[in-house]
DNA sequence: TATGAATGAGAATTCATTCAT
DNA sequence: AATGAATGAATTCTCATTCAT
């Protein structure tokens, strides 16, 4: 009857928003329930109305900054048909293209308090293995298609995946000769020696 | 006039081993220096004595924590000849074997940290130029001697360490099928085909 | 225009009614305004809209609670003619039945509160007159009936009420062999040392 | 070696007479830590070093004022002989002398928080049966030496206590015509009508 | 009248740091 | 050198009260 659902919801999202920004700014212990109420432009009070208390409202806001990253991902390959290309697309959401990257700082952040939070460990976990479901199918389908060289689509899935994680961890901690582009270089490097010369290996196993 | 100084470098070292353990233990934001002046047998007044402040004392901890790790993979590789042996040996002795290892969450917590503590950063690239310029060795002696496929070493070698990151991360948070044993199966998978069946490479490039 | 002020009165009493078992069950100072609410079935700003404040309220409960217990006891000596009829049916109705009563531990809490709010204090200086009045006109009918001996029936009210108000209390704390049949047994047999054997003391006071 | 146990035994000490004050002056429920830190000369910080919690200040300051007040009646009845003369300390010392006693208010308090709190019930029970045994210990010597008539000693001991802290209560909440010395008188007739005129009950009995 | 989202003052609690002993 | 009692700034959380709808 009135509009107050939407707005509830609505606020709730502005400040999971403005939690996840001051995660990946100035760290996890060091976010205050005051900085996220001033950056959402309300109240402490407000806070603690919607999530209780601050290690919930920080729970949240890992909870939702997951689901967007899978959202956006999904997105990307969206009408995307060669497996090839829809892979390309799903890295490229994913890798940094600057270092003044938001989104990694956050997962470090998540990684570290997961160590001593089972709940975002469980997090942690699913949102790990809906990026493993989404990119080995890519790569199943692009063994199907002949795209893609026939090796373990799940092995070549998890190095892929943590290879990424660990050069990004570098990169964002600015290890030396680590930009955005090396980092997808390498990447890059390790898809095609993984996966790519689908030709040559055809000919190799016949 | 005693032998003091002795003393207080045991003291001092006591502290940091001390610091290591809660920060692996309880995470970095929640290591309080009265836990680790009962752990380490002391009063707190005793931490404010040898570090001043207890941001030098974690920081101090990770410096520690960086060197303690070098020294043992450098003792692993000591009297090994070969250079194939020699990376089997700096990987054993960095993978975890159990998942009750308090090193891998003390580096999750160092990483963490270190995005808002440039000192930290510091620590963490020479800390990374350390292990790249030990593994990148290896693989060039092992090249040298046909043990290994002519690739570009370095490339390999950010590849691999970054693997190992990314896997361990996910394995400590409980990954499912993650367990220590299958993180180094994946490992040396990449190892034997990013540098293995150096005559087959030789082969091929004929 | 409406039926409104009867619509008006009976929702201040539901509040009221609320504010009283509020207060019974959690204590005065633990009473919150979105409990009283939640228990009337009402939100927090109708409370407001009736009471001003919750200091207002609660006074309020009091004053409310005070008048149905006057109302109680009247009507249980409605249509008694003996005095000792009357005195048993008064003392019936004011002590305890069941540990579960809900009623003492308002009045404790009343007292309590009244030593530092000074309308509380004058609504149980009011009430206990009332009280005073209701027992000493019962004592002086019944002496002037022959029913009880002739004391002062002002001492004996003072002292039968506030022996009934003290061991009410300790009862009600769960003191050992307090129970509720305690209470009466020493109650009675007070009232029975001090009242009765009007023969007795008749012939003694010839 | 040092003189710390006490000093911070004393110091225990002063923050629980200070708590015992305000609980007096302001109530249970308006007690604030810092309150009691200003008037033990101390800042909030030690009233958790010593405590922990508030909760557990309160708590202890009842327990401190329970096993005040039984020193001091113990002391009041140390060399007297007889059994009356002992029951008159005791009850001399318990009764309030002045409009501004301290002590019976915070008994109200207690008695109120008891009703939400099992462990003060605990305390207020404890202390109860050490009051019973006190009083019911003189009765018995003055009925075994002739002093006091021979009715139950509990009986009595339980509505003397009773009433006492029934009339206090009144008093204390200002009820017309009860101050300190018609309590007294009211008490000390209850004493007489119950235990009193020995010759007369001997004679009576015989 | 009624709602309940929002406010913000107020209080407890924590803990690094200091310092007298 | 060492202790640990004491400090007090910093922060979370609560809840009466307000007010736009």
């Amino acid at each position: 009857m009135s509009p107050r659902p939407s707005v509830q919801a609505q606020r709730r999202e502005e400040v999971l928003a403005a939690t996840c920004e001051m995660i990946a700014e100035v760290g996890f212990r060091n976010v205050r329930v005051s900085d996220v109420a001033r950056r959402a432009g309300i109240s402490t009070g407000v806070v603690h109305y919607y999530f209780g208390t601050k290690e919930q409202m920080l729970d949240d806001a890992f909870r939702y900054a997951v689901q967007q990253a899978r959202q956006r991902s999904l997105a990307s390959i969206q009408d995307v048909p060669s497996a090839r290309d829809r892979l390309d697309a799903v890295l490229d959401v994913q890798l940094p293209t600057q270092d003044s990257d938001l989104e990694w700082p956050l997962w470090l952040h998540l990684w570290a308090e997961a160590l001593m939070r089972p709940p975002l460990q469980e997090l942690n976990r699913a949102s790990y293995e809906n990026w493993i479901a989404l990119i080995e199918g890519i790569i199943l389908a692009g063994q199907a298609s002949g795209e893609f060289r026939k090796v373990s689509a799940h092995d070549v899935t998890l190095q892929l995946l943590t290879m990424i994680d660990g050069l990004v961890i570098q990169s964002t901690l600015g290890a030396k000769d680590l930009d955005a582009r090396r980092v997808r270089e390498l990447v890059y490097a390790f898809v095609e020696s993984a996966l790519g010369t689908a030709m040559a290996d055809d000919f190799a196993s016949t």
